[in-house]
DNA sequence: GACCAGGCACATC
DNA sequence: GATGTGCATGGT
């Protein structure tokens, strides 16, 4: 049989209607979401659950106070999340960045994307997918993430994506100018949950989505 | 007890 | 640039 051919809009909003993704990344605060993305690497939530309850009691999750842990107590903190003695570099690494900014988010949000995705990955710890959860959740910029979901997505709906990570997004970036910020959230937030909820094969064979196939726009310069 | 989970850096070819 | 490996925990 052969499967519709739907644009990456009308996907997001099938995804829309038939997942109540309540759209956020699972946090009440923007430190919390740059930690938790951290922590989250290669890990399941439930283990970041536990780090996250640990590092706000010790830390309420201030750059600030962060910065007073030593090393060794930052790990046993977030241990649970496993990739400890990294992760915690990690936050280190980015609590050193954002100083040179006092902090200040809202400073950082003014400088354009590029620049920005640029320091964050020259920081060690954070590649590319970090990078973009942080850009796209906390530093308000547009952009998508290229994770596992969002791989295991596309090729049920017919594009494998490329290995690389830039490779990856810039095919699906000349679509991205018909969404908001926000939308690339929910969007996010969406094929997160397509995830979660599609576990095996079998629940990837019949479902809302099957009628379709995904059909994304001409690449820049072709 | 094996396998997995929202990566990343580094070594090697 | 592609591919392989170590890193570590807690759930199923």
């Amino acid at each position: 049989m052969t499967r519709k051919k739907i644009t990456l809009a009308e996907l997001y909003e099938l995804l829309y209607d038939h997942l109540n993704s309540n759209g956020w990344w699972p946090a009440r605060t923007d430190w919390q979401i740059v930690w938790g993305a951290v922590l989250i690497q290669n890990t399941n939530w439930k283990n970041v659950d536990y780090a996250l309850a640990n590092l706000k009691q010790a830390t309420d999750f201030l750059p600030a106070n962060l910065r007073r842990l030593s090393n060794q107590e930052l790990e046993q903190i977030i241990r649970s999340a496993g990739f400890y003695v990294r992760k915690a570099q990690t936050i280190k690494n980015l609590c050193d960045y954002f100083a040179t900014y006092h902090d200040n988010l809202a400073q950082l949000r003014m400088k354009p994307a590029a620049e920005l995705r640029q320091e964050l990955l020259a920081l060690s710890g954070i590649g590319h997918e970090t990078a973009d959860v942080i850009l796209l959740y906390v530093l308000s910029k547009e952009t998508f993430i290229v994770d596992v979901y969002a791989r295991r997505l596309f090729d049920h709906l017919g594009i494998v994506l490329p290995k690389t990570y830039d490779a990856a997004q810039e095919l699906v970036m000349p679509d991205l100018t018909l969404f908001t910020l926000r939308s690339l959230q929910e969007l996010h937030a969406c094929i997160v949950l397509t995830g979660q909820t599609f576990k095996t094969e079998q629940d990837w064979q019949n479902n809302f989505l099957t009628p379709y196939q995904l059909q994304l726009g001409p690449r820049r310069g072709e």
